[in-house]
DNA sequence: CGCGCGCTCGGG
DNA sequence: CCGAGCGCGCGA
């Protein structure tokens, strides 16, 4: 027989079909390892057939992986496909997706544990009377059959040996599929749906079309509607796919799924070691487990006969991939609805304006969920105008609402959040006398000064440099050292509330695997009284105690230079004021701003999804941009300058000569630096563009695969998260 | 004239 | 990606 395999070999060069001859039980989907230019490397088997044109002398044997089932299946090859097709990437690229890293580095050991069972019924063993943990043991195993030997010697310790030595009991190794998460016990009660949940779960399964939007207020119980789509799904023998943005991935949310669906549900997490992300892989693959959970690429979970698929904060950004394959996590999620015939449920409390419109225009069903469980009603959101603080000479971080809250809140015995866009102590350091900024050698951005480590830090390489004493170009010792981060509040709220205790949550104070778990139990622990973070502290935590929240520079993200920081900063203030007020007592929450009269900021502060989207939606119209135009960079990276700028050169021309061709579907058409010249030793250049009309756009993603060199690669963007 | 490095090409 | 093959540049 003949196979027709993909070499896995991330390379534009080596991205095609080679003939192998194989043995007759290959089938698709198996991994093999071929021969390939004088080495043996892993591949993929896509088809296999019975000829082929290529001579025989050329031909070559694969040699066959000793997997028990072919790592892809059907769906997988369909998919791999599909998204080839999509954006133009290499083949090889795009299957590692769909396996666990292990497997294909080989680095995990299964794991071995002894097993110990009985030979002989209890009643026949001789066992002195003084014997107590030889007998306990031997009624235990009697009663739960084959135990692990190193649990039934913590019960009873000594009687493993003791009894398998007499040769009542014999152990066997075997392997044990790791747990990630197994100690937590499930907190999440079943609950009885109400009306709305219940209509919500009845509206999905009948309506007809494939994507459905759940647009439900914080607190009206999308969770529960998502539980009980699940639950319907595993009672008709189907899998599913729940997809939860990165950081929400928190034990709450575990806990409740590990109730409701025990070791039915597999957890697909960066955050989980080598070992155990390939069990849980292993466990979805061979059907034990029938539900992934977990961010972005568990979207590639290896499930057949799916019944649902969930994304979960539908408008997070963290679905949309920033490196190698820039797949989609919607594409892909809507291709396996697709496929298996099934729903593809979004949901969120602040949909992106593209899927609500998407909604409005019908092309998605739309289901409203807008009555919170409890009825409380959500925290009042106070503007603080910053303007009249300055001109009141009020030079602090804090306006007079805030402290005033601050104070109350601390008075009370509650806790507070207070929530900023930056991280670090400042922004940077600026000489003032000659306006000289430090920046990264390697990146060319601006440093950002970390006071804990006195030192500048590059947050794109993460470089560290040590602070000038005097500045470099002119000599002037007057640096100064601007801006505002997380570090300068925390010193700022020790000066102001000596009593109180501060924690700092970002980047920084979060390091390893558990890093935000430490911090953050330990303010639900109340071990400190304020909490001061970034983005991270935004999403899916409870507080119970929490009754303030602070947004100390809503304008942060207000003023960035994207088309959506709108939609952004209506997400976040909505995403964070959730934060307060969970339990039995009113929550507040103080929104600092230098624009007050902001359209975008009086929606948020009255909660108006309805006529914030109103309202963006003109604009968006107005000037064209998404979702009334696509806006796609095409960036071209490199180490060698020369040759990234030839490869620039390029598609540049390629594609001015389809931006000619086709004037009328185009907006806007230029080329320049990326924002940032360059990142990790990498020169970036790009050809930004904005289109009225999409069909342009697999001429665009040709055109950039074949400009693609081996010292340039050249990627494709659509509506970029950031243009960095 | 000989070797070395850099670029191009092919791998089944 | 990686090694083989070839061309041109420099040194004796």
């Amino acid at each position: 027989m003949i196979a027709e395999v993909i070499v896995d070999i991330a390379a534009g060069e080596t991205d095609r079909i080679y003939d192998y001859l194989c043995g007759g039980d290959t089938v698709p989907g198996s991994r093999v390892r071929a021969p390939f230019g004088g080495k043996v490397v892993p591949g993929f088997v896509m088809r296999v057939k019975e000829t082929t044109d290529v001579p025989p002398d050329r031909l070559k044997r694969v040699f066959p992986c000793p997997d028990e089932l072919p790592a892809l299946n059907r769906e997988c090859l369909f998919l791999a496909e599909k998204l080839t097709a999509r954006y133009r990437v290499p083949k090889a690229l795009v299957l590692r997706l769909f396996l666990p890293s292990e497997m294909r580095t080989g680095k995990v050991r299964e794991l071995m544990k002894n097993y110990v069972s009985l030979c002989v019924p209890p009643e026949e063993m001789k066992l002195a009377k003084s014997a107590k943990n030889q007998l306990g043991a031997a009624a235990y195993l009697a009663e739960h059959g084959e135990t692990e030997s190193g649990f039934l010697n913590g019960l009873f310790p000594g009687s493993v040996r003791a009894l398998t030595e007499k040769g009542y009991a014999k152990t066997v190794k075997k392997q044990r599929l790791r747990d990630p998460y197994g100690g937590l016990e499930g907190s999440g009660a079943l609950h009885e749906l109400t009306p709305d949940q219940r209509a919500a779960v009845e509206t999905i399964g009948r309506d007809e079309r494939t994507v459905q939007l759940l647009h439900g207020v914080t607190g009206s119980g999308k969770t529960e509607v998502y539980l009980t789509l699940i639950a319907d799904c595993l009672r008709r023998g189907k899998s599913a796919i729940f997809l939860v943005p990165e950081i929400s991935l928190t034990p709450q949310m575990l806990s409740q799924l590990r109730a409701r669906f025990g070791r039915n549900a597999a957890i697909m997490h960066s955050g989980l070691s080598a070992g155990e992300r390939f069990d849980e892989w292993w466990r979805l693959r061979t059907g034990e487990a029938k539900i992934a959970i977990g961010a972005r690429s568990a979207v590639f979970a290896p499930l057949e006969n799916l019944g649902v698929v969930i994304v979960d904060e539908e408008h997070d950004s963290s679905y949309s991939s920033e490196t190698a394959p820039r797949y989609n996590t919607f594409d892909v999620a809507y291709l396996r609805a697709k496929y298996n015939g099934c729903k593809l449920v979004l949901g969120s409390a602040t949909p992106s304006v593209d899927t609500y419109k998407r909604a409005m225009d019908g092309e998605f069903g739309l289901i409203r969920l807008d009555k919170r469980i409890n009825r409380r009603p959500l925290p009042e959101i106070e503007i603080a105008d910053m303007r009249r603080e300055v001109r009141r000479g009020n030079n602090t971080s804090f306006s007079e609402p805030l402290r005033a809250e601050l104070e109350k809140c601390l008075a009370s015995g509650n806790q507070a959040i207070l929530f900023l866009n930056r991280r670090g102590y400042s922004q940077t350091v600026i000489c003032k006398e000659c306006g000289y900024v430090a920046k990264c050698e390697a990146c060319d951005v601006s440093l950002t000064y970390h006071r804990d480590e006195d030192c500048l830090k590059c947050h794109y390489c993460g470089a560290r440099y040590k602070v000038p004493r005097a500045c470099p170009e002119c000599g002037g010792t007057k640096l100064s050292y601007a801006g505002t981060g997380t570090q300068r509040i925390e010193a700022e709220l020790k000066k102001l509330y000596p009593g109180a205790r501060v924690l700092r949550m970002d980047n920084d104070t979060t390091s390893g695997k558990e890093g935000h778990y430490k911090i953050l139990k330990a303010f639900a622990e109340k071990k400190a009284d304020i909490l001061v973070g970034t983005q991270m502290i935004a999403k899916g935590h409870d507080f119970p105690s929490v009754t303030l929240v602070g947004i100390l520079d809503a304008d942060m993200s207000l003023h960035f230079s994207d088309y959506r920081s709108g939609e952004r900063t209506f997400q976040l203030i909505t995403q964070v004021a959730g934060r307060s007020g969970r339990a039995e007592e009113k929550g507040k929450v103080v929104l600092q701003t230098f624009s007050p009269e902001n359209d975008v900021l009086r929606y948020a502060v009255a909660y108006d999804y309805e006529g914030f989207y109103r309202n963006e939606i003109s604009l968006r119209a107005a000037a064209m941009f998404p979702p009334f135009s696509k806006i796609v960079r095409v960036l071209v990276t490199g180490e060698d300058e020369k040759k990234t700028v030839e490869a620039l050169r390029s598609v540049y021309v390629s594609l001015e000569r389809l931006y000619t061709e086709n004037a009328e579907k185009f907006l806007f058409f230029n080329r320049m630096h990326a924002p940032i010249k360059r990142i990790q030793n990498k020169f970036r250049y790009q050809v930004l563009m904005r289109l009225s009309d999409t069909s342009v756009l697999p001429r665009v993603y040709d055109i950039c695969a074949e400009a693609r060199t081996r010292d340039a690669l050249v990627s494709v963007e659509e509506n970029p998260a950031n243009l960095s």
